[in-house]
DNA sequence: AGCATTTGACCTCG
DNA sequence: CGAGGTCAAATGCT
C-alpha cells in the first residue's frame, strides 16, 4: 500500500501505534510481571483500539475506491490551502427545509467521525428506520459567517465502529480551517467515545463525551469528543523526565513516530490527525 | 452568563 | 402518511 492518501497514512500510523502499544505492553509486563496493572490494561486497550481502526480503514478502503476522489477533494478543502480551485458549489438552493434525497456531495466511511479541520455543531439527531443507531446532524460552527456546510453521521450497520459520513454544502469559512493549522487549538474531533468499546451512545442523552480511556479524554470546545492525548503525552513526558525507566524511555521515543507524516506528506489539515491535537 | 447540546415539534418530500 | 431533515426551546456545562 502506498501512502498516497490520507487514509493510507492513517493506516500506517495506526499500525505503528499498534506495534508501539504492543511493545509498551511487553515493557509493562517486564516491569511488573506479578499482576495485571491498570497500565497493562491500558496498553491492551490501545492495542485493541488500533486494531479496530485498522480494520475499519481497510474495510473502507476496500469498499470505497471510487469514493476516494471525492474524499481527497474534501481533504484538500479541509487542508485549507486557499489555493484550491473553486469547488463546484453544491446546489445552494432556496431556503430548503429538506434537501433533495441523494443530493449529497461527499460520502466517507471512517472509523471515527473524522478530524477534518472544521468545527461541527450538532443540530439534530434522528432515529432512522433500519438503523440501530441514530443519525446525527452537524453543521459548520461558522454558519454565522455564512458557511452552509453540513454533515450527516451514521454508524454503519456492518461495522458499528465505523461511521458513514455524508458531507453537504461547501465550507465558505476556510479561515477557520486554516487557523488551527497555524498553532491555534485544533478542532480535533475523533469520536472514539461513541465507538463500540464504550457503551456510549448519543441517544442516552447527556454529553456524548464518554471518557473510556481512564481520563485521557476530555470534552473539547468542539461539538464532539476532543482527543487531547497529545497534551496528555507531554504531561507524561514531564513525568518521565522525573522517573526514567525503560517504559518511560520507550514512551519518549515512541512519540517520535508522528514525524512519519512529515516525511511523506505535506499534511496540511491532516496534521491534526497525526498529532491528535 | 454564555455557549453547546439535547430533544421534541415542525416541515417537506416521496 | 411516514420518513427524514431542521428548528428552537430547554437543559447542561464551563
Amino acid at each position: 500500500m502506498t501512502l498516497d492518501t490520507p487514509a493510507a497514512v492513517v493506516l500506517e500510523l495506526m499500525t505503528m501505534g499498534q506495534q508501539s502499544a504492543a511493545h509498551l505492553g511487553d515493557l509493562l509486563r517486564a516491569a511488573s510481571p506479578a499482576a495485571a496493572s491498570p497500565h497493562q490494561e491500558l496498553a491492551a486497550e490501545i492495542l485493541r483500539c488500533c486494531g479496530r481502526v485498522i480494520d475499519a480503514l481497510r474495510a473502507a478502503a476496500a469498499a470505497s475506491g471510487h469514493k476516494r476522489k471525492a474524499a481527497a477533494e474534501y481533504q484538500d478543502a479541509a487542508a485549507g490551502g486557499g489555493a484550491s480551485p473553486p469547488p463546484p458549489p453544491p446546489p445552494p438552493g432556496p431556503p430548503l427545509k429538506r434537501r433533495a434525497r441523494g443530493g449529497e456531495a461527499t460520502r466517507e466511511v471512517t472509523s471515527g467521525t473524522t478530524v477534518d479541520g472544521f468545527i461541527w455543531r450538532k443540530y439534530g439527531q434522528k432515529d432512522i428506520n433500519g438503523h440501530k443507531h441514530p443519525r446525527l446532524y452537524y453543521r459548520c460552527a461558522h454558519k454565522d459567517q455564512g458557511c452552509d456546510a453540513t454533515r450527516r453521521v451514521q454508524r454503519t450497520r456492518e461495522q458499528p465502529a465505523a461511521y458513514e459520513i455524508a458531507y453537504y454544502g461547501d465550507h465558505t469559512c476556510r479561515g477557520a480551517a486554516t487557523a488551527w493549522q497555524q498553532g491555534a487549538p485544533a478542532p480535533a474531533v475523533v469520536d472514539f467515545g461513541s465507538n463500540s468499546w464504550g457503551s456510549a451512545d448519543t441517544t442516552s442523552g447527556g454529553s456524548p463525551a464518554s471518557v473510556p480511556l481512564g481520563g485521557w479524554w476530555s470534552p473539547s470546545a468542539s461539538s464532539e469528543v476532543g482527543f487531547e492525548a497529545h497534551a496528555a503525552a507531554h504531561e507524561w513526558r514531564d513525568t518521565a523526565a522525573a522517573a526514567p525507566d525503560p517504559v518511560m524511555e520507550f514512551l519518549d521515543g515512541a512519540f517520535g513516530w508522528e514525524s512519519v507524516l512529515e516525511d511523506r506528506f505535506d499534511l496540511g489539515g491532516l496534521h491534526g490527525i497525526a498529532t491528535f491535537q
